[in-house]
DNA sequence: TATGAAAGAACCTGGCC
DNA sequence: GGCCAGGTTCTTTCATA
């Protein structure tokens, strides 16, 4: 039930709680009542809108590995990237990179520039990045998260 | 000015015309107005909640490099992966991979799952996954975008 | 072409059952 | 969880620069 709320407002964040309501089958202060208990619980963290980066110029994304000095803390690598807004997503990995990077720019230029100083960084001993030739698959973050258990070919 | 407005709608989807306006100094019928041309436009292509999928349980990510066939075309790429909810992003990219997916799941042996049954597709030649250890950056899709001029330590 | 102001309709919110 | 009432917000229309 309350997956089916989250999945509605995946979809549509700024839906009526009455519509949300007719679309689950509940009253409209009851929908209110939970999606506010979500928020408290910290299922859903806040609304937001979905830009389309290609209609604002940022046309180009990619993936850059680092390759970091053995005694690299995580902590280190966020602190880092975290300062350039081109960097929209960074996690620690397993296997020979120990972090990879999102990155979007406006051409591949930016990208070269956004690279060459992170590269640049104490702890990086180098980097191997991929330019994103077309994006196949860009879900909002949740889309599937709300339903686990609708066409899943790998159910749980 | 509009980039201002997507600014505020990133940060809150779910923001009054009126609280927009004031922040932009603007009043709340000119911000509708705005935003109903930034979304027939596309700049804008929606409104959606922002999810925890720790809360929900899904606890666990993975980037997985496919090396595919010699003739895959990219949407043949896409039109597989597009079936596994699992998989949250997904693209094509520059060097020895042909695309790079980006997946979630409930646990390590969901991701095992997915990945088995990826590789099991036709044109998947080899996989190579990498799990994410820690995440260190996750931007709300636009939040840089939004702003481009501000904070960026590499300027246009 | 874009803006601000105003009015009626729709919606949110808290209290109560 | 549903229902109801008061306050807020949205949406449209109109006049203006």
């Amino acid at each position: 039930m309350d997956r089916d709320i989250i999945a509605a407002l995946v979809e549509d964040a700024r839906a009526t709680y009455a519509e949300i309501g007719h679309q689950v089958g509940l009253s409209a202060s009851a929908v209110k009542r939970r999606v506010d208990r979500l928020r408290v619980t910290g299922a859903i963290t806040g609304f937001s809108a979905r830009v389309a980066p290609q209609a604002l110029g940022w046309t180009t994304e990619a993936y850059v590995e680092l390759f970091c000095q053995g005694k690299t803390k995580p902590s280190d690598i966020a602190l880092a990237v975290a300062r350039y807004p081109e960097v929209v997503g960074a996690a620690t990995i397993t296997g020979e990179a120990d972090a990879l990077l999102h990155i979007r720019a406006t051409d591949v230029r930016h990208v070269e520039r956004v690279i060459e100083r992170i590269a640049a960084e104490a702890f990086v001993v180098r980097t191997k990045s991929s330019i994103v030739l077309s994006r196949l698959v860009d879900s909002p973050p949740g889309s599937a998260v709300a339903e686990p258990r609708n066409g899943s070919p790998v159910p749980g």
